[in-house]
DNA sequence: ATTGAAAAGAGGTACGTTCCTCAGATATGC
DNA sequence: GCATATCTGAGGAACGTACCTCTTTTCAAT
């Protein structure tokens, strides 16, 4: 009891191979009772195509572009090693990746970028940016040009992006404020940061997070978001401020990236372990604060995941093949000490 | 900018096809020397093989036997799906797939269904039983017929079992402690439950829990184990009885299966909102639970991992090749009611 | 120098699919 | 009935790897 292959097809359906060929990869040239017979076949059978032999034969080569922010954002390194362990296994076979590092605070910089990519050797392109008008009429200039356009970790919901990949991000924030309600021993404040809520994941993220708080955990205060807008040294001085002055102040819940100088800000205003930390993703730095616990949670997603979805997905873009969202949807992770991976 | 292929090798490394294939499958008959020139061109030109040629061209046939608990366990219902997935996917291809139900509480007819099976027709298998000196016997007899042996969610470390799957067991309760610890709002007692402390995963877990519990949160006082073995009315006559007299009770922690009864009984006992529960994997009785807040937070691992990791180690523990520990870690997943997936 | 085994080369076929060409068949419109 | 367009058939060449046989080379031990 082999698998049948294409051969057998034909001989059960009574054409010839090519016909069988042509009916299965949906090419035209066949009249519908023989596209009929050939299904006949394949189902009495139960053909099923071999993917590996398909895939030989085809030698199709996707070619992606990976947008991703520049320099110290450590969660999108992470990205990128993940995409380079991906193309180092079979994951990323028959696909060349590129990826292009860009400043987040420069919407412009990153419109030159979408510009600069050659669109002819473009399949299909994987975006990690902020939300600006710029780079929603880039988004649409890639899509004019038959690019395949997914939004990875942060959303474009107003772009032609075809699909967006990453964690629900209002979920996320619902999850960080049950944990923050449930791990308050008072009742108190607490203290939202990030680096800018116009990133779309910052902003989603605290609306989970408001929603929650305010439906259940009454005792709870929440302050308004303070914005680091990147900038190390106005994170101090923020946070230091506030820490000294709030004096009901019981947690903090970093929404964004830059959580290295958070970290340290909290640390020189020496109530670390008095102030229950949430923070997103899982980093070197958030990795070595949990251990110490000075952190009582990460909320994460997997960046193995994310590129692989996102690769999945492209291809199927590509194809016009469908998107099965169930796959796709990016597991919110729940980080402690004990679990950490 | 192509993929090199065993061809580019040979000329990188001026030697034969022949050679560049002997080395790359580690058959006998090369230098050392020459191995080292060939390792070189590899990594010199960043050869990956080509998994769908050279599947396509081996022709290999896997066939793999899953043994799991038999009726009413959720969980190994879930992981008989996950493979039922993999099937269907092209996650399991070349791979044939055979699952076996067997009752859990009777080791002898566990040993009996593992001598019925045909050797000969099995290149390996995962399992999931309790710990019996008759089913390591039964381990090491399928050992000594060649056949590759992994077992599954529930260890057996003094069998010759060649590799286990899952989760580590003590960090997993370790993580169930520091939610108790943290979620609780008073001191109190803990009441761990399970089905049988014999199985190793209980076993372990209890292990992590009062490590972490006795180590940091002194004013948790965690009470002996609550063995139901798998019979439902014993659980609720356990449960009911102590829930009624102990008044310091704050959190009942669930080692092991048999949930769907344990909820039940906790909720006869009109004490469910006022206590902490914490529970492992994420079946549809628990999922229900998490959404009406009967649950605080149910520590999980996912079946999907759990099904593609053994499959993947069985193929090269079949194949002689190595395997990569940290990519077989399966990660202990923290489930809440708001990042339930 | 001769021998012999181990190492390496040369060349081939096969895996199942895709995709191509070219020829022959069938249907359609006039 | 004939031209024309549309289907279908036949055959074959790839794709990259595995694995086979049969030679030839290498190199150390005699």
């Amino acid at each position: 009891m082999v698998r049948p292959t294409v051969h057998d097809i034909a001989k059960e359906a009574g054409v010839s191979l090519a016909t069988v060929d042509r009916v299965l990869n949906a090419r035209p040239g066949v009249r519908e009772k023989t596209i009929a017979k050939v299904r006949k076949a394949v189902e009495r059978l139960g053909y099923v195509r071999d993917t590996n032999a398909a895939n030989l034969a085809r030698q199709r080569q996707y070619n992606f572009a990976f947008v991703l922010p520049e320099g110290s954002s450590q969660f999108a390194n992470a990205l990128q090693d993940a995409l380079q362990e991906a193309y180092s296994s079979q994951v990323a076979d028959r696909t060349l990746i590129r990826v292009v590092r860009v400043p987040l605070q420069d919407p412009h910089a990153i419109v030159r970028t979408l510009r600069s990519l050659n669109v002819n050797r473009l399949d299909g392109l994987a975006l990690m940016v902020p939300e600006t008008p710029q780079v929603r009429d880039a988004v649409s200039r890639l899509k004019n040009s038959g690019v395949a356009v997914v939004t990875l970790a942060s959303d474009l919901p107003n772009s032609r992006r075809d699909f967006f990949v990453g964690v629900d991000n209002v979920a996320a924030g619902r999850t960080a404020a049950l944990l923050m309600g449930r791990f308050a021993q008072s009742a108190g404040e607490i203290l939202p940061v990030t680096h800018s809520l116009r990133s779309r994941d910052s902003l989603e993220r605290r609306l989970g997070f408001d929603e929650v708080i305010s439906n259940e955990f009454r005792c709870l205060n929440v302050l308004p978001t303070v914005e680091s807008y990147g900038d190390p040294e106005r994170m101090t001085r923020v946070i230091e401020r506030t820490v000294a002055q709030r004096k009901g102040l019981i947690g903090i819940y970093s929404m964004g990236s830059g959580n290295t100088a958070l970290l340290d800000a909290i640390r020189n205003s020496g109530q670390i372990d008095k102030l229950t930390v949430l923070a997103h993703e899982l980093t070197p730095t958030m990795r070595h604060a949990l251990r110490e616990n000075e952190v009582a949670a990460v909320i994460a997603q997997n960046v193995g995941h994310l590129t692989r979805s996102a690769l999945r997905v492209l291809r199927n873009l590509c194809d016009n093949f469908p998107i099965f969202e169930a796959q796709e949807r990016v597991r919110i992770e729940v980080i402690l000490r004990e679990n950490l991976p």
